[in-house]
DNA sequence: AGTACCCTCAACCATATGGTTGATCATTCG
DNA sequence: CGAATGATCAACCATATGGTTGAGGGTACT
């Protein structure tokens, strides 16, 4: 029996993740993220730079709240949102685990790269 | 005039960056990164370990191939991937540019979760 | 030569994604 | 009250994504 539990080290699947990176993966959102980053602001305020239309936009920021990275709090008419920090920790987190395998593979490309220069 | 261009502190909207995450977003194509972190191995090897065809795993390789993930080298009729470390360290690169916030945000958290305990 | 093996290609399918627009709901303001 | 504002909803569209299958192209083994 072939075991299709175990393909690498990863546990479970791990959705939040999934859901994590793909929302981080438009650059729309990105920039959400980014400006968010110095504070809290409304849909409106948030979708103010992007030229495509507010609506747009909300779905974006809805993607992302999905991903636990934006928290929204009603306030009246206005919906404020804030960055969340959680989602991303877990991401470096995860990241973490690839730090020795590509300090190794710098190191490596060093070393290559003072041969170029030697040859050169 | 509305500045659309700096909808934050993203300069350009960094397509790498969207293929690295986009990428890594679905957990096959994490599983198989995590697979390949133990050294390269040839297509079939990677696609072992999964419930789906051999083709769709070849697919999975190619978005990581694209994304600069992964590399290729053909030797005979056979493929053989090794993972490639920029991509991920660009990718803890951006995420630096956050982890000041994520840090300011959870010494606030242990203070709100002080408070709440004292609360309960 | 012939067969088995590794992998990709072409075509197809279902669903998800990123975008639009007009209508609608709730709130604030004159 | 009535009008403007902030945001979502419903519907729609085009394209991307993740999966399948059968066929085929090279390469290796005997």
């Amino acid at each position: 029996m072939v075991d299709h539990s175990a393909a690498g080290s990863d546990r479970k699947p791990d959705a939040a993740l999934d859901r994590t990176l793909g929302a981080l993966a438009d650059p729309t959102r990105r920039a959400i993220v980014a400006g968010l980053r110095r504070g809290p602001a409304t849909v409106s305020e948030v979708a103010r730079p992007f030229p495509i239309s507010l609506y747009g936009v909300s779905k974006h920021v809805r993607v992302l709240e999905r991903a636990g990275l934006v928290h929204r709090e009603v306030r009246g008419r206005e919906h404020h949102l804030s960055l969340r920090a959680e989602p991303l920790r877990a991401l470096s987190d995860w990241l973490d685990g690839y730090a020795a395998f590509w300090e190794e593979r710098l190191d490596a490309l060093e070393r290559e790269l003072a041969e170029d220069r030697r040859g050169d």
